[in-house]
DNA sequence: ACTTTGGTTCCAAATAATGGAACTTAATCT
DNA sequence: AGATTAAGTTCCATTATTTGGAACCAAAGT
């Protein structure tokens, strides 16, 4: 009778309250995520009781308060690793980060968003976990639209639905019309720009990464900030970038989990 | 009625599944995954479905197999940045990555396992995930014993419960009174030695980090090979290491989250 | 001494998880 | 091809767990 749209039962709600811990961002006491918590009190108790319990959630006694816990970052390292994509692309990573002489992004689609699986940064000095595991909204990213603009109607909407427009520069687009306007240019293209869609001073040229079957399961971007290039000089990089994306679609496709 | 030491309910057995998928390491099939499971097919069945659902899975139409999804890699790059350990010893870390010119190791406590936080490797390229969230065995470890050195009586008794006394190697502590024999030599010198404990080779000086409180909270390790440096050599750096230590101990505990 | 705020425990009722068994492919054998 | 086995999926009555209102406790504020 009821829509299928549900919430997944009990472990759906206990990873509802990760999302909520991350959503703040910083270690947080009970009572602020009781307040927006659709749970009653005792409920939400039991709930961070339990992922406590289970080195999901840690809590420090001395400020009262519950952050992410650290089996989590055990469990994304293999998580990590198992995906198809990331482990396989690095060494093209590495190449094209060299080459072009510019941050590069590796970004698959999780839930609506952009995730960051990987990044290749010339100048200064890398920061491990920070670095992968970032969001971006899509609509208003290189890489979002370049993934957007090659996926299935169906698997489109669902990620439409996820969107929230919000406005981010001047550039940025409103809606998903504006935004959907672009997917011809971009799919004739086989590359999508950032125009400062995302902040200000900052733009990128992506391309989309296929499977095989002709699935999008990702992409990759180079990023470079006004003061430096302009779209036009992104723009030379395009067959390369592509090149790129084509050999690590290739990789992902004919991988087999090495024993 | 039964023993106290229950899995956690519903969300517990869900999340024994995901550890269970890592354990593996590689995508695995649902048959493979019910072996060794205590579910019943059907239940299995769904708890697979749920986490999939959830983005806590990904399945692989293709090879029909389940892998540890994006959802988590999203979360633990929080979860890095929540912990009051990591972020503030970044560049403490950096300082004396560039100091000593060997490996540098941030290790943390996981389920009586040796979890690593961050890392700084001199020479070669950086790998973001691959590098941080990896664990080993704490009994054979410079940072594991200088963690479990430290650790108040009924935290220990804990955490031995969680060893499985491995040997990897012929120096490699056998079992847990052999390992303690080595804890007051190590209270004394503030630092613990890995001499090929783990693997044959490699060895490491580490320190403890304390709260002000002067409770341990990790460990951080500078790891060489034998035939770029003996444990004599390693030990030249004790002082340094500890002085890092030490800040790194003050940083953490005065830290509270940039707003 | 009293009140408020923030956190924890209890327990009967409501709900969701369970798992045996039947069913549907998909692959393998004869 | 037809038969056999293995692998994955759905059903549904039973059972066990989650649920949440309310009471309770501790500490901080007045």
């Amino acid at each position: 009778m009821n829509k299928p749209v549900k919430g997944d039962g009990t472990v759906g709600k206990a990873l509802d309250i990760l999302d909520q811990v991350a959503r703040v961002g910083r270690p947080v006491r009970f009572s602020e995520l009781l307040e927006d918590s659709p749970h009653p009190k005792a409920t939400l108790y039991r709930f961070l009781q339990t992922l406590t319990n289970q080195g999901m959630l840690s809590y420090d006694e001395e400020r009262q308060a519950y952050a992410l816990g650290l089996r989590l970052v055990r469990l994304a390292h293999t998580a990590w690793q198992q995906s198809s994509l990331a482990p396989v692309a690095q060494p093209l990573l590495d190449l094209l980060a060299a080459e072009v002489g510019e941050t590069i992004h590796l970004a698959q689609m999780e839930n609506g968003q952009v995730l960051f699986v990987d990044k290749r940064k010339t100048t200064d000095r890398f920061d491990t976990l920070a670095q992968a595991g970032r969001v971006a909204p899509a609509h208003c990213t290189g890489v979002g639209k370049a993934i957007l603009a090659f996926m299935t109607p169906e698997r489109l909407e669902r990620a439409l639905k996820q969107q929230n427009f919000m406005r981010y520069t001047a550039t940025t687009h409103p809606d998903a019309d504006s935004m959907i306007a672009e997917f011809d240019q971009i799919c004739a293209d086989g590359v999508a720009y950032d125009r400062e869609e995302h902040e200000e001073g900052i733009i990128s040229i992506a391309a989309p990464i296929f499977t095989d079957a002709g699935k999008v399961i990702g992409a990759v971007s180079i990023a470079s900030s006004t003061n430096r290039n302009s779209i036009e000089s992104l723009a030379q990089h395009r067959e390369r970038l592509i090149a790129t994306t084509t050999k690590i679609g290739a990789a992902a496709s004919a991988w087999q989990f090495p024993s």
